[in-house]
DNA sequence: CATTCAAATGAGATCGAGTCTCATTATCAG
DNA sequence: CTGATAATGAGACTCGATCTCATTTGAATG
């Protein structure tokens, strides 16, 4: 088989100011035109949530972004993170991902290639990972059915390397699952 | 490119009472021993929650079992079903669906292939498809990163054949389908 | 059979992520 | 600037899912 791509990182532009500056405006850019075409407007908290996402190199779930933002502007509300993250999504800029609980975790789609996730029950990593040939044949069992796509979930939950080498990690009992009765489970 | 499977149907034993007489019984007597190993009990609802779940020939969510059930047995309680499905999932009889609108939906895993599913966002359909390739793939990208899966969601989101050919008359409602999906005719 | 007791049930309480309301504030075109 | 209108934050609300608890039931036992 061929070699396909092994880890996709998030930016690390934070570490260079000035790239992370010029990447920032490009995006809010983007962002703004994105709004002025329904008439919306681009305020401070929206720009500073989009600039949270974008420094941030892991997934972030609503509270994480509320308490990180909280921390500039003590007075943002919850409202404004669910609507503004609504609004990312809509216009591609940014992407959920699931989690074993229930809680979405949200990432930067701009600049980064198409990816699907590993989540681990036991330590709530999640591991991105690219297939190509899986997006493939994907498609063609899309077209073979004559189905038009606007996006898809592909998520895969299990265990990690990791936990699975440590195998008294006792933290995250929440998660009990039945029994492992195929490669992947249905 | 291979050919690969078409179409899933739901099993279609209803019509021949005493196969799925047999077929029932031969899945109860499953429930019963994996329930037994942990101490549980067979009772009257699980037997027919689990019972109602072989009948389908699409898939249900919580509120149709659950008045699909009440006509049976009118003092059943919703609790009981979320509790039985649960239970279902444990023991990979069940397996969920999700859908556009966060109300997942419930199909009989027993005695039917792998597949994934693509779902309508205007009419609701679930669509049934089957990638051993795409599977394959998938199963390559797990085993390079050290990940044992336990379960997997892939669920491709867009407009289905038919809503494609109609010229789309009603507007982009945001899917607020209260139950709109009927015996998935055609 | 009847006995026994842990498991299961249904009604209703509770939880909580996400949404909505509304009075106030901010954006931005002109 | 100003005015029209969108956006905000606090908190009420929604509603699927879970939990609580008094009562009922399954099934093992003799
Ligand atoms: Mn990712
Ligand atoms: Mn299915
Ligand atoms: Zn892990
Ligand atoms: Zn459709």
């Amino acid at each position: 088989m061929k070699p396909e791509p092994e880890v996709i990182l998030f930016p690390k532009h934070a570490r260079r100011p000035q790239q992370f500056k010029a990447w920032l405006s490009a995006i809010l850019q983007m962002f703004q035109e994105h709004l002025g075409r329904q008439g919306l407007k681009l305020t401070r908290q929206r720009e500073e949530i989009l600039r949270c996402l974008m420094a941030a190199e892991r997934h972030l779930g609503i509270d994480e972004l509320y308490l990180v933002l909280k921390k500039q502007d003590p007075s943002i509300g919850r409202a404004t993170i669910f609507r503004t993250i609504k609004l990312l999504q809509e216009c591609g800029l940014v992407a959920e991902v699931g989690t074993a609980n229930g809680r979405s975790k949200f990432e930067l789609k701009a600049d980064r290639p198409h990816h699907d996730h590993m989540i681990c029950i036991e330590c709530s990593r999640i591991i991105e990972f690219q297939s190509p040939m899986m997006e493939r044949f994907q498609d063609g069992a899309i077209r073979r059915h004559g189905f038009v796509a606007l996006w898809h979930r592909h998520e895969i939950f299990g265990r990690c390397r990791d936990c699975l080498k440590h195998p008294s990690s006792e933290e995250d009992t929440k998660f009990r699952v039945g029994q492992a009765d195929q490669a992947t489970g249905g």
